[in-house]
RNA sequence: GGGCGAGUGGCGGAACUGGUAUACGCGCACGACUCAAAAUCGUGUUCCUUACGGAGUGAGGGUUCGAUUCCCUCCUCGCCCACCA
């Protein structure tokens, strides 16, 4: 017998399952469908390690499983190769990030491949090819056209000395990775997405998806939504008003200030004409400037300055003084607010400038109370602290009254309710050369004009210079044939849009183009999207659990409004597999030169089977886990123990004469694992199927080594059985024994098998004995045995007897087919 | 500060709706094969105790005949968000 080399058997099954086209899928409806999907890669200089192969794994496994279950199973791959990396290293080499995302791509494809990962590579999309890019700027247009792609001044990262836009990623500690200079910020006139439009119904929505709770309180967190009320005040001596926005308004009678953001719009207009007008403007200037050095982080050192203005409370409080404050934010709410005794940060603030505070809510302890009311802590229990003020609410809890206080402030005319979010519109514009173009016009007499259908693509130019064009625009300024056309409206002179978009924006519609991955004249065909969409499963990484998927169900929702599509929602399951990390429980990075490649591992001889179990037997699936270089070992020798289990089948078949209850035990395991074994993989219990697996194998081990085969039909079954169940994990060695073993056709397009429940009867059980509920002794009984019977042979037990000895059992516990509790 | 999740042998982990805690694997020890080693196969492996027996799932308490599982209090770790009014 040949020994198990994986060298000899991967490749040649790769190729052939290519030539046969196994997983090729089409519209055929006289099965289910099921489409599995991972997010697609993104091809990076860095090579792919074992952390990506798991995510893989566990689509490849869910594929396959459904596949043999008889779904019409779709399982694409592409890439997502649009960004920053191959922009880099186009700057870096001078050369066309075309070249580098080719040679990334396939060598990420032949990665895959020699991983066993069955996918339909008929359908490999790539998010730069013009003809995919063509229907992200129609999309894009159709955004536009619906008013909810939309232009306005934006904050970038700008380093001075390379006179470039910095992606976040480019930016250190407040300095620029490359040329070590302080980041700047600079106001642009960008592209934005409305997300906000649909904010209600990304957050209505996730109720009903199969997906982590924990991805959906991010999303949800994310989202932001807050039910709160506008208050709009008069500015004393003025003809201005302001309005504040409060989520927690029951304590409304305790407001004694105002605070406004230091970079907010209106400060301006508030300060005209006051004494310190200037001083306060430069003051405020300064708290952006430290604040987009340090960000908000630096809660110590909360700072303000009094504005000189009042606001007469129309609420009763009297003329609340404005104050700039460092802590206010200009985009959540109004930007102003209205402040009071009963929140952590006003109170300090009131704190540090002898601010008036006034509580008017109250602990029910009176001894509490006296210090809220002295001043000597902040008090914010909305729900059970007691109202003072005003007196229609005196004497009652603030929680209880939510309700009726709203209902109050509305009724005198004192605040509107209002909702609000922290959620903020979905900035997409890049000033980067490596991204789809925005497919816009900027004409002297016509404004924004999108680019007509039949001018899509706006191809990206190939261009002699990657570097930054100076003035912040994107490289694609520095390139008048580009630039320079004519209005599709009114025909004159007018320029292109050179800012390109975002990543997400292209990964946002993806899994809707391998339903129709070809198609030149629509992004998909109406009914190829109806028949393969949503998603079933979606497996990824967490790190898209906020940003790529709710920009993916934001454009799901646009294009089922636009009626493009039939569903809301684009992935029905979500499942987040759990990083591997490398073996000292640090995270793999090409930096720290820690990674632990596919390759490696293949060609050191434990091949591509191996490692697949290894991905899902080292913990489950979804939690995160260290990588073991050892584990290998083990996974290789199960399958070396299947290779040899299989094939000493061959060779013995010829020893004849068994016994019949040996031909029952070999039966029972094998039913008894494709029971256990299926159930786990429906659950997603990957782990654990490959223990049954490999228990099962154990005991086939010792059954064979008892060395008398019946028939050999229970064994033969047993071990087709084998072959089927360990296939979806390790395709390679399974595809092989399956032709070793006579069969025809794929291991992989067979019938998954079936168990029967009634070989898995068991005529004898054991029965635990308990004394006060600790384990002394076990009795053999009879499956249809009553409790009489069980009862007196578990007190004549010998073991058990000694504790029951002078003794009065007191109560006895029976639980059918598993114990008995003497309590004594 | 807010949200989510997790604490079980030397290690990764298992345990269905409360019913034999530690399946499976790694590691380790011993044995078989071998001149020897590797590979392979087999046996053992929670801790304390010579034993009888006892303890034991982060800590403490509760419910129960019986708790890794349910409830309360606390501790530790991980991830995500975070001056969001």
């Amino acid at each position: 017998m040949q020994r198990y080399n994986p060298k000899d058997i991967e490749p040649k099954w790769q190729a052939k399952w290519e030539t046969d086209k196994i997983y090729q899928a089409s519209e055929d409806t006289s099965r289910p469908k099921k489409y599995v999907l991972e997010y697609f890669p993104y091809p990076s200089g860095a090579a792919m390690h074992v952390g990506h192969v798991r995510n893989y794994t566990i689509g490849d496994v869910i594929a396959r499983f459904n596949r043999m279950h008889g779904f019409n199973v779709l399982h694409p791959m592409g890439w997502d190769a649009f960004g920053l990396p191959a922009e880099n290293y186009a700057i870096k080499n001078k050369v066309s990030p075309r070249l580098a995302i080719d040679e990334n791509t396939a060598r990420f494809k032949r990665q895959l491949i020699q991983m066993g990962f069955g996918y339909d590579w008929s359908r490999e999309i790539d998010s730069t090819d013009p003809k995919y890019y063509k229907w992200t700027q129609w999309f894009f247009l159709m955004l536009f056209n619906k008013g909810l792609a939309y232009q306005r001044e934006a904050l970038v990262n700008w380093d001075p000395v390379d006179k470039t836009v910095l992606a976040n990623e480019q930016v250190i500690d407040g300095r620029a990775e490359r040329s070590g200079a302080l980041v700047e910020k600079k106001s642009l006139k960008q592209w934005f997405f409305k997300i906000t439009d649909y904010a209600d119904r990304l957050l209505g929505d996730l109720d009903n998806l199969d997906w982590s709770e924990s991805i959906k309180s991010m999303q949800r967190n994310w989202i932001g939504r807050s039910e709160g009320m506008l208050f709009t005040a008069p500015i004393k001596d003025s003809q201005l008003q302001i309005q504040t926005f409060s989520a927690h308004f029951e304590a409304f009678s305790a407001d004694t200030f105002v605070v406004i953001a230091p970079d907010h719009p209106f400060l301006k207009e508030l300060l005209k004409g006051t004494e310190g007008e200037k001083h306060v403007l430069d003051f405020a200037a300064q708290m952006v400037k430290k604040r987009d050095a340090q960000g908000y982080s630096d809660e110590e050192n909360v700072e303000g300055i009094f504005t000189g203005r009042y606001i007469e409370d129309p609420v009763g409080n009297g003329d609340l003084p404005i104050w700039v404050a460092s802590y206010a934010l200009a985009h959540y709410g109004t930007g102003i607010v209205k402040c009071s005794a009963h929140d952590e940060r006003d109170f300090k603030f009131a704190k540090k400038y002898n601010i008036t505070l006034k509580p008017v809510l109250f602990p029910s302890d009176e001894k509490e109370a006296e210090k809220v009311r002295n001043l000597e802590y902040c008090y914010t229990d909305m729900r059970n602290g007691i109202l003072s003020e005003p007196a229609d609410f005196a004497g009652q809890t603030a929680g209880e009254n939510r309700e009726a206080i709203i209902k109050y402030l509305e009724d005198h005319q004192l605040a509107t309710p209002q909702i609000s979010y922290k959620m903020r519109d979905w900035l997409i514009s890049r000033q980067r050369y490596w991204g789809a173009p925005i497919p816009i016009i900027h004409c002297p007499l016509d404004g924004a004009v999108p680019v007509p259908d039949d001018q899509l693509p706006v191809v990206l130019p190939d261009v002699e210079s990657y570097e930054p064009s100076g003035d912040g625009r994107s490289p694609l300024a520095n390139v008048p044939e580009f630039v320079n056309t004519t209005c599709p409206k009114c025909g004159g002179p007018a320029e292109r849009e050179t800012d390109t978009m975002d990543g997400f924006a292209c990964s946002s519609w993806y899994f809707l183009r391998f339903a129709d991955p070809h198609n030149d004249e629509l992004p998909f065909a109406r009914d190829k999207a109806d028949f393969w969409l949503p998603v079933d499963d979606y497996i990824g990484g967490a790190e898209h659990a906020i940003m790529h998927l709710l920009y993916a169900r934001f454009w799901t929702k646009v294009m089922y409004d636009e009626k493009l599509i039939n569903f809301e929602e684009p992935f029905t399951t979500l499942r987040n597999q759990g990083m591997i990390l490398a073996p000292n429980g640090l995270k793999m990075s090409k930096s720290k030169n820690n990674t632990i490649e596919p390759d490696e591992i293949i060609e050191q001889g434990y091949g591509a089977d191996s490692i697949r179990i290894m991905e899902l037997f080292i913990g489950p699936w979804n939690q995160t886990a260290n990588w073991s270089v050892e584990g290998m070992g083990g996974a290789f020798r199960f399958l070396q123990r299947i290779w040899t289990l299989t094939q000493e089948h061959q060779d013995a078949k010829e020893q004849a004469g068994g016994d019949q209850s040996h031909e029952q035990a070999i039966l029972k395991a094998a039913h008894y694992t494709i029971r256990s074994v299926t159930k786990d993989l429906e659950q997603l219990g990957f782990n654990t199927a490959i223990a049954t697996l490999m228990e099962y194998v154990n005991n086939l081990y010792k059954l064979k080594s008892q060395d008398h085969f019946a028939d050999g039909e229970a064994w033969n079954f047993a071990i087709t059985s084998l072959l089927q169940l360990v296939a979806p994990f390790a395709p390679h060695i399974a595809e092989e024994l399956w032709s070793k073993t006579g069969h025809t056709g794929s291991v992989h397009t067979s019938e998954w098998p079936a168990y029967d429940e009634a070989l898995l009867i068991e005529e004898t059980l054991t029965v635990v004995i308990q004394v006060n509920g600790k384990l002394r002794g076990e009795i053999n009984v009879s499956r249809d045995a009553d409790e009489a019977t069980v009862v007196a042979s578990a007190k004549a037990d010998q073991k058990a007897a000694r504790y029951l000895e002078n003794q009065t059992i007191r109560k006895t516990v029976y639980v059918p087919n598993k114990l008995v509790n003497f309590v004594i």
